[in-house]
DNA sequence: CCCGTCTTTATAAAATCTTTACACCTTCTT
DNA sequence: AAGAAGGTGTAAAGATTTTATAAAGACGGG
């Protein structure tokens, strides 16, 4: 995966995927005006391709296409790209907007869209993948988690953990002050078809909770935004 | 992209359809006055035709027309029109208003009114459609609402909201400074068969103004238009 | 086969939503 | 300008949904 070094803050590769000539266009003027790498795909099936045979560092993905939805695109994307995949969508689509946040989009824009809007969260999405690699070790509050290792830390203490809970950990650390919706943490953590288990995640959460928690009857760190999923501070 | 630019606030192009002479002559000296260029149409099917011919940047439409109704015209140009429609409505006519919101005016004013008020109306749309480029986090005065996290912030702070209020107040900041129908807020939030439910709408707007506002008997955001529906500003 | 981990079940507790009741405020009528 | 009528705000009780937790059963690697 991280084969694909982003380099430094420019000259990183960007994937465009839309099927509309004009943005291609406009952003290809503009990306490269930026001393950003820029391939082009104007329909899902080529973008998925693209990115396939060359992951790039960012993805620009429209969530209107013409052959296959973008939904599904970022759904496919999202089984093995771990980059930032910032989403295009026409104006007022809430639920397009939503459903692709929690299909595991990065962040996203409405057209028509200044340039310079653009630019900065492509900025900002990097800077976050950056970090995100490069330190290995997170550090929130009174918790530390070492990607590398892949060990958790409480005030210095190692915190014994499974599997399923390290990556839950994981998942929320990455995502901090975020709300993770339950589908969302549950295809995250145990894949498609597990998105209606719930309670797995309940169980999971209780038993993090009281490993990481000064106190897990008023938890701090896992927010429970009910009838939603939780939020990681 | 923003290829139909409505050039700065001012000398913007304005379209007026309405019957009634005297009042045509008003907006024009008014409108005149406030530097926009002005067009004027007397009947439904005219403003049709150069609303067509000359997209304007707004468009003040009287819903009460003698050739078609003024419902008939509103429907025809959103079909395309995507640019403000401000309504001009006589009074007691409020069955009007709420079906031309429905039907996707921008904002309505009744008859007689103020032209001070309306200069503030046409200004407070026309900023909107320039810049209604929804980025991912909306600012409105001390209020920031944070859609990809899903958190909502006053003066930085975090608002603890359950999940029927953040979508409520997601809506409401989405559509700043528009007027909202009951029946529209009570689809969007709750679906359709739930817009006779007015009362859930006081509930969670009396909920809602509990934690936004600084002196809930005096709401600042939430402005009731009382047998129309709310305004958030 | 044993141990640690995951899945499932059961149930108590908490949070949220819905409904009711009533006071208050606007707007319209006379 | 006063009263009537209808719309609105708010608190609080009741109903429902969602969540937390323990603990039993199932599974799988060593």
């Amino acid at each position: 995966m991280s084969t694909s070094s982003s380099l430094s803050t420019s000259s990183a590769e960007i994937l465009v995927i839309d099927d509309e000539p004009q943005i291609r266009k406009l952003l290809q003027i503009t990306l490269d005006s930026n001393n950003y790498k820029v391939n082009l795909a104007a329909t899902g099936k080529e973008g998925l391709i693209l990115a396939a045979n060359h992951p790039p560092a960012l993805i620009l993905l429209d969530i209107g296409l013409p052959d296959i939805s973008g939904h599904e695109v970022l759904k496919q994307l999202r089984e093995w790209f771990t980059h930032p995949i910032i989403i295009l969508s026409v104006q007022n689509s809430e639920q397009d907007i939503v459903t692709a946040l929690d299909n595991g989009a990065t962040d996203y824009l409405s057209k028509p869209f200044r340039t310079g809007e653009l630019m900065a969260r492509i900025r900002s999405s990097l800077r976050h993948s950056q970090s995100d690699n490069l330190s290995s070790i997170i550090t929130v509050g009174d918790l530390q988690l070492d990607i590398v290792a892949r060990v958790l830390r409480k005030n210095g203490e190692v915190v014994k953990l499974t599997a399923t809970e390290y990556n839950l950990i994981s998942l929320f650390v990455r995502n901090e002050g975020k709300v993770l919706t339950h589908q969302y943490i549950l295809r995250e953590i145990w894949g498609v078809g597990f998105q209606s288990e719930t309670q797995y995640l309940r169980v999971f959460v209780a038993q993090l909770r009281k490993k990481i928690e000064d106190n897990h009857n008023h938890p701090k760190h896992i927010v429970t935004e009910s009838g939603v999923g939780y939020r990681f501070c």
